[in-house]
DNA sequence: TTTTGAGTTGTTCGA
DNA sequence: GTCGAACAACTCAAA
């Protein structure tokens, strides 16, 4: 039997991947990662925090892994020839870019005799698994993860024992290798999150002071770490104090699944509305004042503490993502792709599914979307989840003259704009009312 | 087929 | 200052 070819993609791991455990199964193990430019186009610490796994999965297969670039549906057959291979292992992909190369991809090892091995996917339940008694897909969360709960997944495969073919030619890593990134880095983060973040999880996960979260998102985008194993862990979890905690954290799993479901059954509701009652409302859209939001200065310090987040970490907490969201959509009336398309050039974890999704929720246009009603006030949003003012004067350094909560309301505070922060850019109340108002123009004209 | 209960994350107003 | 109601109906999922 000759060699199998392993690309990987969403899956930059050794441990619980089905797909590597299959190609090893079938003998020599030849590795690669294909650059894709459609991928590869955007964000330069999106494309750096993905090189530099690359370099630790690259230790992690003795230097096998080959690096190519260019469109998969040509560089793997090329590269299946290359190297005498007839099979090519994947974990399945379920995005619809990703659903549409594969396909390419298949035809193009067929046309030279070989095959596309899909085995797994990036999800503990693989998309379009769950269905309700009907046969049909959730469309509510709740259901969706109870179904999804007693659907189980398998027991995280161990590690085989692989035999690396090296010594192929391929690029250069162009980055050197990132502190804390890879397989080993993610395994040691979770496993840090369990010892001293879990207990609370549920209620400190909200508050972006304490910075409680898991920081795990772009390891789970990247597959360093798959959640099979994390669900696993948790399921063995001796402390029943945390049961809470551990609730919550597999909750947070779920809607990961859910919204990753959902866009299976519905590959268009990347970039258009899911629910197109909402299509006919009035946007928008000022250009002037998107760019105010991308850059963090709405003139509301919550808000522009998330944003300042996302521009200088790539990444940006839970409850600002919501926060900001609402501001982009209810207050500045802008049609969330507009906001969803920023988020994922810049957030490392910015992952389609959840981040489409999620601004659908926000915008009312989704899946068990939020009721109209429900709009974020960014002022009230920061003194409860950030009371101390600790998170906005983090990020936003013409604040940090105020004291405690105060940053939150520098138009009530004497000396508040010293720092040189900007005045509001517009009247949370009246635009609120506004959405509103919009709102119930599209109710009444249907 | 019909019915029934329920649905992530909020805000404001008035008693 | 605290608390409950209103903000709308609609659709989904399951019995």
């Amino acid at each position: 039997m000759g060699p199998s070819v392993m690309w990987f993609r969403r899956d930059l791991r050794l441990a619980d991947n089905p797909a590597l455990c299959a190609a090893a199964a079938a003998g020599e193990v030849i590795p690669v990662f294909v650059r894709d430019p459609r991928l590869f186009s955007s964000g330069g610490a999106r494309n750096a925090r993905v090189i530099a796994s690359l370099a630790s999965l690259r230790d992690d297969t003795d230097g096998a892994l080959t690096i190519r670039s260019g469109d998969p549906a040509k560089v793997i057959p090329d590269f299946a020839a290359e190297v005498g291979a007839r099979q090519v292992h994947v974990t399945g992909e379920t995005t619809p870019y990703g659903r549409r190369r594969d396909g390419r991809v298949a035809r193009g090892l067929a046309s030279i005799g070989a095959q596309l091995m899909a085995t797994g996917s990036p999800y503990a339940v693989t998309p379009g698994r769950v269905r309700n008694g009907s046969g049909s897909p959730y469309q509510v969360f709740t259901p969706f993860h109870k179904a999804w709960k007693s659907h189980g997944w398998p027991h995280p495969p161990s590690r085989p024992d692989i035999v690396w073919r090296t010594g192929i030619a391929g690029e250069e890593l162009t980055a050197a290798h990132g502190a804390g990134v890879g397989e080993l880095a993610a395994q040691q983060r979770w496993a840090e999150f369990v010892a001293d973040d879990l207990e609370g999880y549920d209620t400190m996960r909200d508050r972006p002071d304490l910075d409680r979260t898991s920081r795990l998102s772009t390891s789970l985008k990247l597959g360093e770490l798959h959640p099979r194993t994390v669900l696993f862990d948790l399921d063995r979890h001796p402390r029943r104090r945390e049961a809470p905690a551990l609730a919550r954290f597999e909750a947070e799993i779920a809607w990961r699944e859910f919204y990753a479901d959902v866009l299976w059954h519905r590959p268009s509701s990347s970039w258009a509305d899911w629910k197109g009652d909402a299509a006919d409302l009035a946007y928008d859209n000022d250009p002037e004042l998107i760019e105010a939001w991308c850059e963090g200065r709405t003139g509301y310090p919550f808000v522009d503490a998330g944003m300042r987040q996302l521009m200088s970490e790539g990444w940006m907490h839970n409850r600002l993502r919501m926060v900001t969201a609402s501001f982009l959509v209810k207050d500045l009336h802008v049609w969330w792709p507009h906001g969803a398309r920023h988020f994922m050039a810049r957030l490392l974890d910015g992952d389609v599914a959840s981040n489409s999704h999620g601004w659908q929720w926000v915008a009312g246009t989704g899946t068990d979307a939020a009721p109209y009603f429900r709009i974020f006030n960014p002022v009230t949003q920061g003194l409860r989840f950030d009371p101390d003012g600790d998170y906005v004067r983090r990020w936003i350094p013409e604040l940090r003259h105020l004291p405690g909560a105060a940053v939150h309301e520098p138009w009530r505070h004497p000396g508040g704009y010293d720092g040189g922060y900007p005045e509001r850019i517009v009247d949370h109340a009246v635009e609120r009312q506004v959405a509103l108002d919009r709102f119930a123009a599209v109710r009444s004209s249907r």
